[in-house]
RNA sequence: GCACCCAUAGCUCAGCUGGAUAGAGCGCUGCCCUCCGAAGGCAGAGGCCUCAGGUUCGAAUCCUGAUGGGUGCGCCA
């Protein structure tokens, strides 16, 4: 249930019976007539500019358009008043009863209570992750799986089919680095002296893999040339390397349902069924590039090479798909990847990469407008850099994989909920920086902490209620009567958990799950703000003493609130607190 | 040189398909516990939304340009 989403259709209704009263002519859009919470409580608890938007198309003078839709309104019992104001604007009072039906609903609707179907069921590709098969998860790819992980619960919750999923690049050059890396780990088991030079992966996660290796080959392959051991040692060490990655995201809470090989895409025909696509919309062709201006590179020389001509479909450049060695570019794959994806029947894709791969947005978009025809749409979504802090200082180590600090490094340290609430406490595209110590402060200023505590305020107060001999069940408090919630401070709760299935919308309309982190510290603090009132205002306490129906109704009222905290900490993975310790 | 992202209070940041007097936390000033958990709350001060144009009844929001910062730029993924 979306009160606004009601609201809007009582004034599209009303301005229809305008229409049929010859007040309004016939014909007009209303598409851009909204109904939103006005940003200053003293304009009433909506707001709707159909009076502005109507007015130029209509010929009509906003405030008349805006009195007459005024008198329409008024007669539905829901609303109490409706005002002209500035410009045009039709302010609404709604009655007490509107916002006691809202705590009702979220009663009974419980988690679900903001579930929207605005998604309609459409098939929706979330692909995050994505970290190459060479080592642990790092702090970037913390970000990325944590924001796209709440992304795809997000649009579930708000009625899209979502796939989760995680592109494997075990296919190009960096699996052969990782599998002379793993050889070496392996003769160093067997008790060899070994070096790692440039262009190997020193970490120590490496060393029970080659320990592994060494037990189960024993010498069988020292002192063999590569032809012998490279091709087996690769699939061994990235299959090390993704239980690795899946053991990081588990720890992190992080459930893949597809796991795709870009490796299975090579020499399957699968590549050249993408880019025989391609080639039959007349987009590939042989050309010369122009080298980039301001910055060539040293040892430029023009050659002529297999291009997608991106051009066509925005990108600023086109693109090889080719090496001058006829091998495939990484590209190549990769629209044999999105290629795959658009003919799995997806209605929309999302990419989360990180910010560093910015300049690969273009021409990923157009590879897959070119694919699908323009057909699917795919948004890209980029994390911005995480920057570690540890007592106000740059925070930089690693036990386990030397230079970088690994996922394991932070979920072992604060644990998998604080990780994934402050990773979506910025918006994906500006940087985050996490302090290892105010995360698990105890303070207002730690919005993790401050959501918990009204949760935990919450569930405090339904067992005090117990202890007092009072009844507070879901069952009991589902069937209390809410008349008695006519308070401003306790109506102000009920106005924000109204918010609540609009945000959701919102949230999942502009990809952006931050939202629900944002807006449950608003609903915190408006708890919070009513808790404490409490303090002088005795009729405000939760609990009344001998007074049973009174209690109830508030407690409906606390219970409603840590309903909706809980479907917002679903969305984004993390598990409400019960008490605070 | 080009592309993308960013610029909002002293600091860190929100700001809805464009809406009315631009919000929060921190910091600063002053308050609130014999009282449901003060791990909290209330009030005050603090802004030319980087700048200049444009579109619009209306712009922090959309468009163009400038300035400042970040990221990236043909055989690395």
């Amino acid at each position: 249930m979306n009160l606004f989403a009601n609201i809007r259709t009582l004034v599209l209704d009303s301005l229809e019976t305008l229409v049929r009263e010859g007040a309004l002519p016939e014909g007009l859009s209303y598409d851009n007539v909204t109904v939103e919470p006005p940003r200053d409580a003293a304009h009433g608890d909506m707001a709707t500019n159909a009076a502005m938007v109507l007015a130029k198309p209509a010929g009509l003078k906003p405030r008349d358009i805006a009195e007459a839709l005024a008198r329409h309104l008024e007669a539905d019992e829901r609303i109490e008043g409706a005002e002209v104001a500035g410009p045009g604007f039709l302010n609404l009072r709604l009655s007490p009863v509107v916002w006691q039906e809202v705590v009702a609903t979220a009663l009974s609707e419980g988690t679900a209570y903001g579930r929207s179907d605005m998604g309609q069921g459409k098939k929706v590709n979330v692909e995050y992750v994505s970290a190459n098969p060479t080592g642990p998860l790092h702090v970037g790819h913390t970000r990325g799986a944590v924001f796209g992980d709440a992304l795809a619960s997000l649009l579930a919750y708000a009625g899209h089919d979502v796939t989760r999923e995680y592109y494997i690049n075990d296919g190009g050059a960096q699996v052969d680095v990782l599998a002379r890396s793993v050889y070496l780990r392996y003769l160093e088991a067997l008790g060899q002296e070994v070096a790692f030079e440039d262009g190997t992966y020193p970490g120590d996660y490496l060393i029970p893999v080659g320990e592994a290796l060494a037990k189960e080959k024993g010498d069988a392959w020292v002192d063999q040339p590569e032809d012998v051991w490279l091709e087996e040692l690769r699939d061994y060490a990235t299959d090390a390397m993704m239980a690795l990655i899946r053991e990081d995201l588990a720890a992190l809470g992080v459930e893949m349902d597809v796991f795709f090989s870009e490796k299975s895409l090579y020499g399957t025909g699968r590549i050249e069924a993408a880019l025989a696509d391609l080639e039959a919309k007349g987009l590939i062709y042989e050309g010369v590039l122009e080298p980039p201006k301001g910055k060539t590179p040293e040892d430029w020389e023009p050659r002529e090479q297999t291009l997608f001509k991106s051009t066509e479909h925005g990108d600023d450049v086109d693109r090889p798909v080719k090496k001058s060695d006829g091998g495939w570019t990484y590209f190549a794959p990769d629209i044999a990847y999105h290629y795959d994806k658009v003919s799995r029947g997806f209605d929309a894709l999302i990419d989360v990469f990180g910010a560093d791969h910015g300049g690969y947005v273009k021409r990923m978009k157009a590879a897959v407008s070119a694919l699908s025809g323009g057909s699917v749409p795919l948004d890209i979504k980029l994390t911005q850099l995480v920057r570690l802090f540890k007592n106000g200082e740059p925070f930089k180590m690693s036990k386990r994989a030397g230079n970088f600090v690994t996922l394991r490094d932070v979920v072992d340290q604060v644990g998998p909920d604080v990780t994934r609430f402050v990773m979506l406490t910025r918006k994906n595209d500006a940087p985050l920086d996490f302090d290892f110590d105010k995360v698990l402060e105890q303070s207002r200023e730690n919005p993790v902490f401050y959501v918990q505590y009204a949760n935990a305020r919450v569930m405090s107060v339904l067992r005090k209620a117990a202890d007092a001999g009072i009844v507070a069940d879901d069952a009991t408090l589902r069937a209390a009567d809410l008349a008695g919630l006519t308070h401003e401070a306790e109506i102000n709760v009920a106005k924000k958990l109204a918010e609540w299935p609009r945000l959701v919308e919102i949230a999942a309309r502009t990809n952006e799950p931050h939202r629900v982190a944002f807006y449950l510290n608003e609903l915190a603090a408006d708890f919070h703000a009513l808790w404490n009132r409490g303090n002088d205002a005795t009729e405000l306490r939760f609990i009344q003493e001998g007074d049973s129906a009174a209690s109830q109704s508030k407690m409906a009222l606390a219970r409603a609130v840590s309903v909706v905290i809980s479907a917002g900490l679903g969305i984004l993975g993390v598990t409400p607190a019960q008490e605070m310790r």
